[in-house]
DNA sequence: CCAAAAACATACTGATTAGTATGTTTTAAA
DNA sequence: TTTAAAACATACTAATCAGTATGTTTTTGG
């Protein structure tokens, strides 16, 4: 990787970092180049403006950290729901990935920008949508081996297990321990044992 | 109602909207008075500062619109798992509440302020927890009256209902159209009929 | 009615913000 | 090695921010 790429990427790691835990706006372009020690003349060579780096950084930091996290594991060996269920259980109970506190970068994002921002709004329907589209495939896959309830509509259970998974980040953010974690990863078993 | 009092409410129903739409940090003190047409002086004579605004927004708006929107409603008739599944229902499909694309406002404020400033941790966490104690009062009772899976607690469902209704609420900020809430209600009915 | 406190009004401050103007240094192709 | 573009550096600007200093007006109890 070229030094100027490596810059680049730079910015982007960091900045995902702090926007992580304090939100986009609330994370100055001044905090970005003084935590990076990137100058200010480097940040706004590589980014047209703020936003122009935030779109990037959905694009190269936080895509490949959801199918790194959440759709990688979807292609594991088993029944179908039970990849589903393994993705999701390691991804919350592992706790490598991201501090409780802080919720779900994705999620974090969509509640600040969306409302405020179209180009924020589109590209982050499109990372929502890319982890939908993997749900609903292994739930095909599960219909189509007749391991899934046949009233059951895919995109109905792919959108109820996002909800929760989204959800869970978002109110965790209050808790001290794990315990709300733990329960919900009980009552997602149930449910999916339910859909079996 | 003292003239003195209803500035005070004006400024705190002003700025629910307000922060509703535009979050809490994006929404300047300066915007607010001169949405209001309250002076400077106004605003912090009746407030410390912004943060005790907010906290104070937080009990005398958003707990009273709480209570009456999902939690009065749980005192209806029928059958408890039912009442709980038509609270939500409702809620979610009446939309006269609120605008789904900008999503809760208790949610908002946790994703927001939570990570950043204890008081609102602290207000908020009482905010949800109210509810969640209102729903297991209702799982409670189901269950004592054997309307409920004896080997689930009340804890759990409740938790599993709150997370899938505040994950809605946040992704749905993304969406255009009612597809996905109502998705998420026919889940909804079908996780807790599972529980009967 | 009168004083004292409550309630409100105006003008300001210093800090922080995103972004720009104008440079210098580094890289790489000819 | 030269040269042009790429990459980076520094100093600035105008706008906006939360909060304050210092007033004036309104309300209220005696």
């Amino acid at each position: 990787m070229s030094k100027a790429q490596n810059t680049r990427l730079h910015i982007l790691n960091k900045s995902f970092d702090l926007i992580y835990v304090n939100g986009y706006q609330a994370t100055s372009v001044d905090k970005i180049i003084e935590t990076t020690q990137v100058t200010k003349g480097a940040f706004y060579y590589h980014f047209k403006d703020k936003e122009d780096m935030g779109l990037a950084m959905i694009d190269d930091v936080l895509l490949p950290r959801l199918n790194r996290i959440l759709i990688n594991p979807l292609s594991d060996e088993g029944h179908p729901l039970d990849r589903i269920y393994n993705s999701i259980k390691t991804n919350l109970l592992t706790g490598k990935d991201f501090d409780p506190r802080y919720g779900c970068p994705m999620n974090n994002l969509i509640q600040e920008m969306s409302p405020i921002s179209s180009g924020f709004k589109t590209k982050l329907k499109k990372v929502i949508n890319h982890w939908r589209e993997a749900l609903i495939s292994v739930l095909d896959e599960a219909k189509n081996a007749g391991q899934l309830n046949s009233n059951i509509e895919p995109n109905d259970v792919a959108n109820f297990i996002i909800v929760g998974y989204e959800g869970l980040r978002a109110t965790g953010k209050l808790e001290t321990n794990m315990n709300l974690y733990k329960s919900y990863i009980r009552q997602l078993k149930f449910y999916l044992d339910n859909l079996k």
